[in-house]
RNA sequence: GGCCCGUUCGUCUAGCGGUUAGGACAUCGCCCUCUCAAGGCGAAGAUCACCAGUUCGAAUCUGGUACGGGCUACCA
């Protein structure tokens, strides 16, 4: 809660556009976006694009994309601009570079001419005489930094390392989620905040960047937290008070390790094309590692924007479920009314299935209505509705054989069918009522069971063993197309 | 190797010194029923990782062990 005394929060996400949006980085994003707006706080997007290896203009357009497929839209980043800009780490390069080169001036820093393999040696040494610190061995501390600046400025290749302080003692990191985690001062070497190349480095640019755009609280995953320390140390050589940390746990696989391509879909674009819902996705992914009160599931994004808080965060690793996921999916579709659902679900997925036009569902309201109240349990993701509604379109239908066998090549099956027929024939009005009326004491009259007797007509009609009830299936069919599906098949 | 984090039903979790350890998904059964779903009811499922300690009392506090994960880059 925004008081007097706390200001309104800032946080931010800050993907790399080195792949698609992932699961694990959707729910940073999400528990941000939720923050933020549960705090009455602004929430900023970060592009962090500091490897230009990796980092490709197409990706971070996937990224965007994903968040607004998301709904997770952001107050301050690309696309809408802000105060603190550029939000492309690409474009601040001068701003860092400003910075190493004071804290070099200070005293703060220092140039390192070591080579690569020299470092490697050092650390293999380290290894063999089993040395617990195991870091940079400080070599190049030692350089006058007159001479280490002539020797940069003629062109001799170097990195610039943070100076840290020999007398620092344990860093302590207060995290919302875990409490106080200390650092060990003996562990901590002096790490490279400016590349051979002139780039600088992640560790330095994110604070950089968190300090530069005041960040107030910086909510990522797990995995940072044993970065959190140089961090901590880049902010206090440049002099800044270090914001709030909030580690959360990592996602996983099945397997409980760290979710990856082999455990199936792992982009949010991915389960996009599957055809979930975006409001179910988000509520499921808050949920893994958040809970409201640990009884409610259904938690749409209005109570998720008003409800959160980094209290409720778990601190152990969540396993990725696909099966309540999917369950979760099929809440929201069914929660949406008739209308919502043919105008949402039907009309988008049957016309790109081609089985009817654009516009179709505008043309014709009530049939539409009707059939989302009769697809819309049996539908766990939109796409489902065109498998489960085919039957409904063209005069024919396609008779599955195994079904074929069951039902219509059975004793009595042509009788069933002949009675439907003529109980169908002179039905006025055709509806499914009605229809169900009409049908109602066939099977007796006939000495059949009521299964053989429907199951005869459903397959006629419908094609399946398995579909929609029999009399709004026949109501959507009409008339016309009832009976001379009846006719066909009893031929 | 060193450092850091984590550990409650198969899974997501509630719990914050005294509970029959609660809910949800999944599973199973029953009901509803012309099929498939949905829905209703119910069952099963957790010696709270393990071992010590603190306490009248511990899933909850402390220490250790085991296992899992992360970091230890001129990746982010």
């Amino acid at each position: 809660m925004p008081t007097p005394s706390s200001p309104a929060p800032r946080v931010r996400f800050a993907p790399s556009p080195t792949g698609k949006l992932h699961v694990g980085g959707a729910r940073t994003a999400i528990f941000n976006w939720a923050f933020a707006r549960a705090s009455g706080g602004t929430f900023v997007l970060r592009i962090e694009d500091t490897d230009p290896e990796r980092s490709t203009e197409e990706n971070e357009q996937v990224i965007i994309r994903a968040m607004r497929w998301l709904g997770l839209d952001w107050d301050e980043g690309p696309e809408v601009g802000g105060a603190f800009g550029p939000y492309r780490q690409s474009e601040r390069f001068a701003r860092y570079d400003e910075l190493v080169e004071r804290l070099l001036s200070e005293g703060k820093a220092y140039y390192c001419f070591c080579s690569p393999e020299k470092l490697e040696a050092d650390r293999e040494a380290a290894r063999a005489r089993k040395d617990p610190f195991q870091g940079y061995q400080r070599t190049c501390r030692s350089i006058d930094p007159a001479e280490a600046k002539a020797r940069a400025a003629a062109g001799e290749p170097c990195v610039v390392r943070l100076k840290v302080p020999l007398d620092r003692g344990d860093v302590h990191v207060h995290d919302l989620i875990h409490g106080d985690v200390t650092f060990n001062a003996k562990e901590l070497d002096d790490f490279v905040i400016r590349r051979t190349d002139g780039t600088p480095t992640y560790n330095f640019c994110v604070v950089a960047d968190d300090a530069a755009m005041k960040i107030t609280h910086v909510v990522r995953g797990d995995d940072h937290l044993s970065n959190t320390p140089r961090q901590v140390l880049v902010y206090e050589a440049l002099g800044l008070e270090p914001p709030l940390f909030a580690h959360v746990p990592m996602i996983c696989g099945p397997d409980s390790k760290k979710l990856s391509k082999r455990h199936g879909a792992t982009s949010v674009e991915e389960w996009r094309d599957e055809g979930y819902d975006p409001e179910a996705f988000v509520n499921y992914l808050a949920l893994l590692g958040w809970s409201l009160d640990g009884e409610t599931t259904v938690v749409p994004r209005e109570v998720l924007c008003r409800e959160f808080s980094l209290e409720r965060i778990s601190k152990n690793p969540a396993v990725f479920d696909p099966k309540k996921l999917l369950w979760l999916n099929a809440e929201y579709l069914q929660a949406k009314t008739d209308d919502e659902f043919a105008r949402e679900v039907l009309g988008p997925q049957l016309v790109a299935a081609g089985l009817v036009d654009e516009g179709a569902v505008e043309a014709d309201p009530t049939w539409f209505a009707l059939l989302a109240q009769i697809l819309k349990p049996r539908a766990k993701l939109a796409p489902d509705v065109v498998g489960l509604s085919r039957f409904l379109f063209g005069d024919e239908v396609a008779i599955d054989e195994k079904a074929r066998a069951k039902a219509l090549e059975k004793e009595g099956a042509k009788a069933a069918l002949e009675a439907a027929r003529a109980a169908l024939l002179e039905l006025e009005p055709f509806t499914g009522d009605e229809i169900d009326r009409a049908l109602e004491p066939l099977p007796e009259e006939l000495g059949q069971s009521k299964r053989n007797f429907y199951q005869a007509i459903r397959v006629a009609e419908t094609g399946s063993l398995a579909s929609p009830p029999l009399g709004p299936s026949l109501q959507l069919l009409g008339k016309a197309r009832v009976l001379s599906r009846l006719d066909a098949a009893m031929r």
